[in-house]
DNA sequence: TCTGGGGTCCTATTCCTA
DNA sequence: TCTGTAGGAATAGGACCC
């Protein structure tokens, strides 16, 4: 007999706020706000009483303050997320080894070949909420289906409901069958799908479109006219239900890179420059941690009135160092006009191979330099010799320990924001 | 007081090469 | 040798996710 497949979607209960409200008890009860404290932060996370007030994560921090003048707002604490991440993350496997993490609070857990040993999937989703429960004292919410997107929209539904005079706790834990899914979907709102963002939404209200039944019923067809092949099959096959996206356990990293918004938009091209410098270099630690390189430089700009432009290069060979993707990241920023101002710079890079291949492609390097951004590119063999020694530095004295002379004030006081906080609010350079 | 930072994926255009 | 073309890679932008 073939087995129906059983996917849960685990997804912590408003994860940051809760960690912290971990670490300090005092604030248990109260309205917290986790994310970026300046003018420019956005709300990360926040705790159900902040809720209360109409506060929601990605809200410009000044909105949430404004609704919640009272709310505890504090820094997000990145690297401590990622350490409760990895406990949950440990509880995880010890029911499947099909694990793929959205991020650090939510996962799909495929446990279709659990079942001969712990149970139907909701005797499963049951037991793993309460051991999360009882050994990390956090809450979460679980959805239980046939498909992810069956599973994700059950675990939404199972959330604690929110409204101005009270939190109703949820189901917790939300089971879909099978022959339930269509009367489960249909009603739901189109943002309810994933892919459906602002953009798609309101295309789809200009054609009456309100909810994933009437996707469903207006045909593929008008679908891919409106939104384009891909996305239209897509959301066509979804609000039928249709979703054979496999749980896939280890994915690898496409890209790997920084970006920071500034307090205030920066036109001085020294400072730029030294913030493109200190965020390749931040990349090129990522990426030597990782023993990963990348081809591929993208630098972003965002401009005051919130454009955006990226401008990228693909070197002859993969790079690590640092030095070595700050050199194409200046030479990309000189080819943009910053007189504008610019309010978010990134540098990111993709193509990533593993790092071992860069050593022997080195010499090609040398013996080929193709045109000025390779020039820059070009020392890169001798760039490895200084990563590694920076690699050894900074693991005996810590990662600030060592770095380019342009990132020596924020190594002095190394940020962890969502936005810029409100003590970094002096423009740098 | 407008709108973070980490990503993935898709599409359109441009450029290079066979 | 010149020209048209087809296909792939690189590039740029945008939508979307948590």
């Amino acid at each position: 007999m073939e087995l129906v497949p059983a996917v849960l979607h685990v997804d912590m209960d408003a994860f940051f706020a809760a960690v912290e409200l971990l670490d300090r008890p005092e604030l248990v009860g109260k309205p917290v706000i986790v994310g970026g404290s300046g003018r420019r932060g956005v709300v990360a996370s926040c705790s159900y009483e902040a809720r209360q007030f109409g506060v929601r994560s990605a809200m410009p921090m000044f909105r949430a303050r404004d609704l919640c003048p009272d709310a505890v707002v504090l820094d997000g604490r990145h690297s401590r997320y990622g350490e409760v991440s990895a406990q949950i993350h440990e509880l995880f496997a010890a029911v499947t080894p099909l694990v793929e993490p959205i991020g650090l609070d939510e996962a799909f857990l495929d446990v279709t070949g659990s079942r001969r040993l712990l149970g139907s999937p909701f005797e499963i989703a049951v037991g793993l909420r309460d051991r999360i429960a009882d050994e990390l004292s956090l809450r979460c919410s679980v959805g239980v289906g046939r498909s992810k997107l069956i599973a994700k929209l059950a675990s939404e539904s199972a959330k604690p409901v929110v409204t101005r005079h009270a939190v109703e706790p949820g189901a917790g834990v939300r089971v879909v069958a099978p022959d339930e899914e269509l009367a489960f979907l249909h009603p739901l709102p189109i943002e309810a799908l994933w892919g459906v963002g602002p953009a798609t939404a309101r295309r789809l209200h200009g054609l009456g479109i309100r909810t994933v039944g009437e996707i469903a019923a207006v045909g593929e067809e008008v679908l891919v006219r409106q939104l384009g092949r891909a996305h239209g099959e897509h959301l066509a096959a979804l609000a039928r239900g249709h979703d054979p996206s496999p749980v896939v356990a280890g994915r690898e990293a496409k890209s790997i890179g920084h970006e920071q918004t500034f307090p205030t938009d920066l036109t001085d091209l020294d400072a730029l420059r030294a913030k493109v410098v200190s965020m390749a270099d931040s990349v090129g630690e990522v990426l030597a941690r990782e023993q990963l390189a990348g081809r591929t430089v993208t630098l972003k700009v965002r401009f005051g009135d919130f454009t955006t432009q990226t401008r990228s290069h693909t070197l002859e060979v993969a790079v690590d160092a640092g030095a070595a993707i700050a050199a194409v990241a200046e030479a990309l920023l000189e080819a943009v006009d910053l007189v504008a101002g610019v309010r978010l710079l990134g540098v990111s890079m993709s193509g990533l191979v593993p790092a071992a291949r860069t050593q022997q492609l080195a010499f090609a390097l040398d013996a080929a330099p193709t045109d000025a951004l390779d020039r820059g590119a070009m020392t890169q063999a001798s760039w490895q010799e200084v990563a590694r020694a920076v690699a050894a530095i900074r693991s005996r004295f810590g990662k600030h320990a060592v770095g380019p002379v342009s990132t020596l004030e924020e190594r002095r006081d190394p940020p962890e924001w969502w936005g810029p906080s409100e003590e970094a609010d002096v423009p740098a350079g």
